[in-house]
DNA sequence: CAGACAAATGGTAGCGCTACCATGATTGGG
DNA sequence: CCCAATCATGGTAGCGCTACCATTTGTCTG
């Protein structure tokens, strides 16, 4: 059984399947170390003396050595990857969580890798199947309202993970975002201050988050007894400026009396005033229209949208720090952080 | 040297690093077949008996086995990846293209892994040496004007290579998207049939495509006579609705008899309408308007504006079966598909 | 100055999977 | 009915890296 195994023939190694990269072997022996001085001198610096790290440098430097991740992620049972779960890649809202998580990594060992969950629990699942095999470093999912099972499977991540864009009471590990419906419910208070009464809420796909905006502008509106089933209008299909514009018709025509609007957000809000424009509607005298999440084009529009200011980027870098620091081994004391919002009133409500 | 191999203390497992995730092995035991049927079963299932294979598959279910795709990675020197380099994730334009990248690529086995290069060719190159050392299946990335070190990168990076949103003479590999110059002159052209003279050209981040639909309009004009460099007006801070509108004040304030602006993409444009408003300079009697891209706010904002439609989602998943084709070893015969691009005209420049 | 201890480095054995080759069973042509 | 060709399956040896332990060297205490 021992005999034969320096036989040539077998011992040969295979012709490199990588085709002639090099390897932390070849780096070792240019440098005329062992392999694991210089996996070391690569990962924790302060462990190796000076001199050879400075020679295994140069070595890696004239070789063009590039550590292997996937060969990493085998030995050490931890892939340097930060998942990242969101709904809608195209939705401006994520795609700024999206930058603010790549900007605060650009310069960190962690590759990125996304799913995109198309809005639907089931898909969410699949993602989170598929990322657990990984071994991320750490998970970033939109929202706090997965599926059981979607939930199972985050706890059991063995990493941390951060729910983003909201808050609630029972995070998995960690939470970033702020509360939609006192959003929601800012925004009806503003257009009623205003002077404005008959304040309809007009909406597109309706995710979990919209509810919620939903609700706030209600308890707003049932707080001042102007609540009415009617002044509603939502549909699940995503949404879009010309959308917009075709709700706020559906909401006229079923309540011609309609002095303001909240919309669930700003491509909605913006539709809504292109109508008005269109219909010779006065914006904000005969309407008041307020938008969500104040993306830039409301504060140049005419005349300009007021709109609840929201920060996105900001829960993207945010979510970054706290899993860095819980990787790290410091996990934050605070495991929910709220980072608010901010009402930006403008012409489109200055009655 | 051959005995004491067996040696108890020696051979025993070192505890399962991964966390007790099943392995092929678990399910080969629990199948009662060798590990490398159960690999086969699961990516040849052709060549593996249907009684085997039926077994197989049950007991992956059973234990819930997930193949761990850096051992994958590793023993087949491939990882199941799609590296995509784009120069922003906020843009709408790119956020479309990786959106098709995304939905054609979703019930297949590979991943995707997006690096933004920040419009950098600096940033671009270190993300392909980052994406290199993967060994990923294939790469899309955006643009044609690679630095002669990323373009070496790309050449060399034994995979499928896919540039996207611009077609050119020289692609590293295979090529989709549309002539940026033909679009820019054709936009030019446009505001030229319907009667305006002093046409603007309104532009920020002037990146190479910019840079072509620049050339374009700049050919349109010089043919016609009209051309004057104080028409133009550009910056290279990124590209934003209020930026618009100031740009157009600049515009102005140079050129105050401008009758026309062809906008570098559609938030420009939006801008320059909104201060039109402001300002009380009619649209389209005073100044025409076109814009490029053709979101979808453009049909319905008022006066609805003029476009250049580009095929953005198309060019995502056309990069995807090119590259997919490829993988599957039959490249398609032709490298360089061009999408083309549609004039819509609208209200904004219908004088 | 012996012994204990820390710091620096290296060897070995896998991580979980697949490429490569070997083997046995089955088929078909002469 | 034999031998070659084909098919189905398995064993072995890595892929490139790091965890774990062993070894060496230098440093400090009493």
């Amino acid at each position: 059984m021992c005999r034969g195994r320096g036989d040539k023939a077998l011992t040969r190694p295979r012709s490199r399947r990588g085709g002639g990269r090099p390897t932390i072997a070849d780096v070792a022996r240019k440098a005329g170390v062992g392999a694991i001085t210089v996996s070391r001198a690569l990962r924790e610096p302060g462990r190796v003396s000076e001199d050879l790290r400075r020679q295994i440098l140069a070595a890696v430097d004239e070789l063009g050595y590039v550590p292997d991740p996937n060969a990493r992620a085998l030995a050490s049972a931890r892939a340097e990857v930060f998942g990242v779960l969101v709904p809608s890649l195209t939705n401006n809202v994520f795609a700024e969580v999206v930058r603010g998580i790549y900007d605060s990594l650009s310069d960190s060992p962690f590759r990125i890798q996304i799913g995109n969950t198309h809005y639907s629990g089931l898909e969410e699942e699949r993602l989170l199947q598929v990322f657990g095999s990984q071994r991320p470093a750490a998970l970033i999912v939109a929202g706090i309202d997965q599926t059981p099972s979607a939930r199972r499977l985050l706890e059991n991540a063995g990493c941390p993970v951060v729910q983003v864009m909201e808050t609630g009471p029972d995070p998995v590990d960690m939470m970033v975002g702020f509360s939609h419906f006192d959003g929601g419910r800012t925004a009806a208070e503003h257009l009623l201050e205003a002077g404005y009464r008959k304040i309809g809420f007009i909406g597109a796909r309706m995710d979990p988050r919209s509810q919620r905006r939903l609700a706030g502008y209600r308890a707003a509106m049932e707080a001042a007894g102007l609540f009415d089933p009617r002044l509603i209008t939502t549909t699940p299909v995503p949404s879009s400026v010309s959308l917009g514009r075709e709700l706020f018709r559906d909401a006229l025509a079923k309540m011609p009396t309609l002095d303001g609007v909240f919309c669930n957000n700003d491509d909605i809000a913006l539709g809504v005033l292109f109508e008005c424009h269109r219909a010779s509607i006065d914006v904000p005298k005969q309407i008041g229209i307020a938008g969500f999440n104040d993306l830039d084009m409301m504060q140049v529009s005419f005349p300009s949208i007021t709109s609840v200011r929201t920060h996105r980027y900001e829960i993207g870098t945010r979510a970054v720090a706290m899993a860095l620091a819980a990787i790290a081994g410091n996990r934050p004391e605070q495991r929910i952080v709220d980072l608010g919002f901010e009402l930006m009133p403008r012409e489109s409500t200055a009655r």
